[in-house]
DNA sequence: TATAAGATTTACT
DNA sequence: GTAAATCTTATAT
């Protein structure tokens, strides 16, 4: 019944997390959560370079009850709650004590549908999942997968699609005008989908 | 102790 | 285009 694949090529104890962010794209992502098996193809991400970010909520080595799970070894979930009412997803890269983290901000749903749907309020398909915080609730993925392992038979990455290196573009990241310089960098990755 | 703003989304004017 | 939803963290009294 629950399908495991763990035979996911990606190093997610690297250092270098702008090549994992944009590495990510194109990889089935998968959760198993109260009951229900959901699945979309990741579209877009966000790399947080630890302590040297000021985007990064661990930047100058920041260590909060929300932040520690940042600073584990990679290949976990760091999901955290944020504006009062939304979660927001990131894998988890890097050794340990060092607080790199990828937030997926898009997936394409292929698995599970209907329960995207039902948890999204019967959303048109194209809206199901095109936002960080609604990833979450399309996905069912809330603070009780926090420090879940990427990899377990709750969170998993499945197989690598492949997409053309010039349909992913990379620019500033969203919503971080508070970061200064650092919101600049172009650390954002979006598959950009030549059939829509 | 109080206040402000946030890695956002939604509904309403 | 603007506002409201209202938890966590950081900064200022």
């Amino acid at each position: 019944m629950v399908m495991i694949s763990n035979e996911s090529p990606i190093d997610l104890l690297s250092e270098d997390v702008l090549h994992l962010a944009r590495e990510l794209i194109g990889y089935e992502l998968h959760t198993f959560i109260h009951g229900r098996h959901c699945s979309g193809i990741i579209s877009e991400t966000e790399a947080y370079a630890g302590v040297h970010d000021r985007a990064s909520h661990a930047w100058g080595g920041r260590r909060t009850e929300r932040t520690k799970v940042m600073y584990k070894k990679g290949g976990i979930a760091y999901v955290y709650f944020t504006y009062g009412m939304h979660y927001l997803f990131n894998i988890v890269t890097g050794p340990e004590e060092v607080p790199h983290a990828i937030l997926i901000r898009a997936i394409w749903p292929q698995i599970g549908l209907e329960i995207m749907q039902q948890r999204r309020k019967n959303k048109p398909f194209q809206l199901l999942a095109n936002g960080p915080a609604k990833l979450c609730q399309a996905m069912g993925i809330d603070l009780q997968q926090n420090g879940v392992e990427i990899g377990s038979s709750i969170i998993w990455l499945g197989r690598k699609h492949v997409i053309e290196p010039a349909n992913i573009i990379a620019g500033p990241r969203v919503g971080v005008d508070y970061a200064g310089e650092d919101a600049l960098l172009p650390y954002r990755f979006v598959w950009v989908n030549p059939s829509l």
